[in-house]
DNA sequence: CTGTTAGCGCGTTCAC
DNA sequence: GTGAACGCGCTAACAG
């Protein structure tokens, strides 16, 4: 299929790219055969179907797709909007998207929020200009959800996220998320199991929606168990914000909680680097699974992240291409975690 | 499905956007006229152009990309075509280009090439149909700079590589990338500096252009200094490249070197394994400055990568805008890194 | 099976 | 200053 440097010289040399009206002309028929060539219109013969693609072959011709666009109402362009997010995150779900997306012969549009109403304003943007055939939003914050959505949009996923249920405009978005009651019930039973009686989790910022479905799936999760004792401490995302937390929280080590289950894992390198410093041991346990837990021997959850990009665009195609219905109310489709338990949480 | 004239292809419920057509009627006026007020035409008088505005103010006028793009040859999208490379390069520098496509409201069309002939396929696919104004092509295999490049091409720049000045076909072609060797130098003299003597370089694979002139850089900088003994290995990638070579190369820690100057922070953590295995210490230099450097003490050099992308889009948009002549000869930019240094790499 | 005919929404000459 | 006309490259009815 590699393209042989004589005929693609001959091709591209030409500033201007062949049109299908030419390569129509060349192959003496019309624009609409090639059009349905192009197209693999079942219609067409055999004969007239080689012919056509040898020339365009040879001529090295490349469908427009902006006049294909404008004409047939299909962009061939996926939007996918992010916040601005942790690299690692944003990286291999777009991956992920991307594998399905490219599978498809489409591409990929990415916008990045850069703070404030930035969001909502490519949100318009991308959902209103007919830029995308679809849109994935990935970590949109929540409070985008509680808006009114305007009626005539374009298929919609959200990614790392699900849709409330209260939010009647949003009733036709599918959701995909990853399952983290399921991995934060393992982690507790984790701790629990090897002992430990007094938790605390140092939960995320409550603009997060995995921050949110954490804190009450790790509250869930302790209830279950007589005998321990448990508490929650809010608004943690990056490291200073677990050694801030310990040293001015628990700046006497003997009121320290045998286990600590930080947000995520630079909350739980915050509180280790903290523990090492006082010099006593408490299990801690953090989330994504970075290239820190490994080496550091942190117990972490790992997410599996261009799986959510990946089912993201497919709910997305699955309405682009009708086989779900416009009008049908959403799905949430959930991902399993799998926690890798290390040294850090294990018995001191 | 009923196709009336104006409800065009879109998912509809009902509300197709509204078109430049509807916005010249609606305010008694041509499309022209409507066209020119949108892009600032200056000949357009006061009063008509606040008239023209309110009408698209108020029925939320958005103008169809690809009906532009067709008609005016600018499509306002830019294409990034990277290879699958480390989530933590990849999204900071798409990060930077966005910032810079952002402002200039533009749109980021990525893409992902995962293998083989990935690559120069989708090379050829973007440069060729006119879908982008300009691409960015970021860490691109080599062997893609070894063919010749069809005239008459978009705007091009390379992003963490740079152009061989033997491809004469490229010439016109931007570079952004990083001063390894300046880099590089630094770390050199910071270890001879502390006292070692024996070093040796866990280079890269050699179809990544960063990995080639570091390798070079460190043979440079060693060279300069008397009763060095140094040495290179070749084709280190990740984590078990480094433990690997440490096991296989150097069993026998009494012939261990003094310092190891890894490729990146993986093959430097590879080597830690193994130190801490054997239990002896051996100096070791990272390269990223990822998560793992800090909590564990590695020395390791950090990358301007949303610099990177930033320099990279201004770049292109300097062609694109015609304030760098399309024929004028590509120019290439350097950013600088900054060393780290950490405890890995100090006095035992 | 194939050719003909309309547009898709907009930029850009031209005239007025 | 403004409007009418044409065309960008392609798809999708309609005819044969």
């Amino acid at each position: 299929m590699t393209n042989t440097p004589d005929s693609h010289g001959r091709a591209g040399s030409g500033k201007s790219p062949v049109t299908l009206q030419q390569i129509a002309e060349l192959a003496g028929t019309s624009k609409s055969t090639v059009s349905r060539v192009v197209s693999n219109d079942p219609r067409i013969s055999r004969a007239t179907s080689d012919r056509v693609w040898a020339v365009m072959k040879k001529h090295g011709y490349r469908p427009n797709v902006f006049a294909r666009a404008l004409a047939g109402g299909k962009t061939g362009q996926i939007g996918v909007l992010t916040s601005n997010i942790s690299s690692g995150f944003f990286a291999e779900v777009i991956r992920g998207i991307d594998l399905q997306t490219a599978a498809s012969q489409n591409h990929l549009l990415v916008s990045i929020a850069h703070g404030g109403d930035d969001y909502a304003r490519l949100f318009n943007e991308l959902s209103l200009n007919g830029q995308v055939d679809g849109l994935v939003l990935v970590d949109p914050p929540l409070d985008l959800l509680g808006r009114d959505l305007e009626s005539g949009h374009i298929p919609l996923v959200l990614c790392a996220c699900a849709v409330p249920l209260e939010a009647e405009s949003w009733r036709c978005v599918d959701s995909v998320t990853v399952d983290n009651q399921r991995a934060m019930h393992e982690i507790v039973e984790h701790l629990v199991g090897t002992g430990y009686r007094r938790l605390v989790h140092l939960a995320g910022p409550s603009s997060i929606y995995d921050a949110g479905q954490r804190k009450l799936a790790f509250l869930d999760a302790v209830q279950r168990h007589a005998g321990i004792v448990a508490d929650v401490i809010e608004n943690h995302l990056i490291r200073d914000d677990g050694s801030r937390t310990m040293r001015e929280r628990y700046s006497d080590p003997d009121t320290w909680p045998d286990a600590i289950v930080a947000f995520n894992d630079s909350v739980a390198c915050g509180v280790l680097a903290d523990m090492h410093r006082v010099g006593r041991f408490v299990a801690v346990t953090g989330w994504d699974n970075g290239p820190e837990t490994e080496v550091l021997g942190i117990t972490s959850v790992e997410m599996p992240l261009t799986g959510l990009g990946e089912e993201s665009a497919r709910c997305l195609f699955d309405r682009i291409h009708g086989k779900v219905e416009q009008k049908a109310m959403g799905r949430t489709t959930m991902l399993e975690n799998s926690l890798h338990i290390r040294s850090s949480s294990l018995k001191a």
